[in-house]
DNA sequence: GAAATCATACTAATGCATTAGAATAAACAA
DNA sequence: TTGTTTATTCTAATGCATTAGTATGATTTC
């Protein structure tokens, strides 16, 4: 059930399939180059290992993901809590406090977001 | 003034710095012996490269920190905004606060981070 | 069914982070 | 000053992410 780790490329590939899945191995090699300067072959190769690794299925030429944007980002951002703040999130929000000068929007969407945990959602 | 960027095991050399400096070269190489199973040598190449970088300063074998913990801690959250979230705090909170289960004092902190936020500090 | 096009795997080159051995330089002791 | 230990650089090996060329296999078209 853990998410398996999704590359730096990996990830560009990967926003390109979120946003157009599901889509054939050929169109996606296609955005890949548009998008990402990529020739055919290099798109496969991705498709293949990401296939190997479960992240994305590719069934008859058609390419979908088997694990979601939220989940990739969500595991990144546990990566980095682990890695560079010890595991502690107090520790981490203190930092992102400190950084972030945060819009107006901003804030509202992060008192939203603690208004849901209050509810216990 | 852009933070230079530290990798991975750079980071683990850092954290012991850190938490030592001002320490001689010799010591930080014991240290991280102990802490890292390095080689004495291996040491020596990270001091030297962080110093090439701006990261430590290596004078008359007193290695100190240039850059501070929370500087680097602060651009690899932008680092992660940037790449896995196209800039937008708002989507990198959304995500974060999917993933995480919050404690009572997390939410205080977050909380108390706002509040910051609106009094304009 | 042969030819052509499309999909995919195999293999390898490149670049870069990481680690450390060997060589050199500097400081110190005899 | 010479020998010895300590500090540091130089160079290179290793491993891994990334990219892509070539070969092969599958599918469609005539």
């Amino acid at each position: 059930m853990a998410v398996p780790k999704v590359f730096e490329s990996e990830y560009r590939f990967c926003q390109i399939l979120w946003e157009n899945e599901p889509i054939s191995s050929r169109e996606l090699s296609e955005l890949c180059k548009e998008q990402l300067g990529w020739s055919k072959t290099t798109t496969y190769t991705v498709i293949k290992r990401l296939s190997d690794r479960e992240v994305v299925k590719n069934e008859k030429t058609i390419v979908t993901s088997l694990v979601s944007k939220e989940e990739v980002q969500a595991s990144e951002i546990d990566e980095l809590v682990e890695k560079k703040f010890g595991g502690s999130v107090p520790a981490f929000i203190a930092a992102f406090a400190k950084t972030k000068k945060l819009s107006e929007e901003e804030v509202d969407t992060l008192q939203q977001m603690i208004e849901r945990y209050k509810k216990g959602e």
